[in-house]
DNA sequence: CTATTGAACGATAATAATTATCCTCCTGTC
DNA sequence: GACAGGAGGATAATTATTATCGTTCAATAG
């Protein structure tokens, strides 16, 4: 948490008790949890907090770095109906999705068992950068 | 589209003039649409057809497997306080993320480039299956 | 230690995305 | 062609997220 409050003035953050208790929350926390389920557990500390609050610093943090989106896309579902294997490029500014062949990649292979008695069906990838046109220009 | 017409008489889905259209809007998509672009576009040929049955279709079409989600996760933002390297294993009944070290897998590596002027920064794994909880029994 | 100032907070309205409802209509079968 | 049930259309409702705006607090200077 000493680290935390580093962290917050070499960014020009404020840090606030909100935020300590709302980060500490995410930091503390090993399920990947909604905005409205860290509401729920810093209210118990601060039960007068907005769930508005919770989301502005979800935001300002994720832009500081301090944390990440699990998934890039989580904003509108998108839609593949192309069933055959194959990765995608996703450009993190514009959101494109662009199709590549499984071969474009080393095969994907795991290494011993799975944690939790996890029974895997698939994998995954998604290959995150910038499409052509964006990592061009800053003007899109 | 006659693959169509027997995929829905296998899965005893009516084959209407809209799912029709619907289908082949986004069979033959490169972009991986959105539900809104898809309305969109399948509103040139129907203009009188609801975004709703849009919804519903691409709902049907994608529990009869026709059809995928790009991202799993979509639903709802879902956050990671850890930065440090490692993928998900992501349940897609219950939508639990468990972390893996990235040591699990063997390495994500890319062979020749990428198409389009595609700049990568980094690459997500998502390891989809059941986690031990959804595997066991189908009442939760 | 207090005053000051801008950033952050809280309450809530607004917007966006998605789902549910309900009545009418069309597809598939007899 | 008639019938039955699934599907469509219009729209309300719900959920998730963002914006607004007046008040309060954290950081710094004095």
């Amino acid at each position: 948490m000493d680290m935390f409050r580093k962290r917050c003035k070499q960014l020009g953050l404020a840090c606030t008790h909100q935020r300590l208790i709302i980060y500490r929350a995410l930091a503390s926390s090993a399920s990947h949890p909604t905005p409205e389920a860290i509401y729920d557990q810093v209210r118990h500390e601060i039960p007068s907090i907005s769930l508005a609050t919770v989301y502005k610093n979800i935001k300002t943090f994720t832009e500081a770095g301090l944390l990440r989106e699990v998934s890039v896309l989580h904003d509108s579902l998108r839609l593949d109906a192309n069933l055959g294997n194959h990765h995608h490029l996703v450009c993190t500014r514009c959101k494109a999705v662009i199709d590549i062949p499984e071969e474009k990649l080393d095969p994907i292979r795991l290494r011993g068992k799975l944690p939790d008695g996890f029974v895997a069906d698939r994998f995954l990838v998604e290959i995150l950068g910038l499409c052509a046109a964006c990592a061009k220009g800053r003007t899109n």
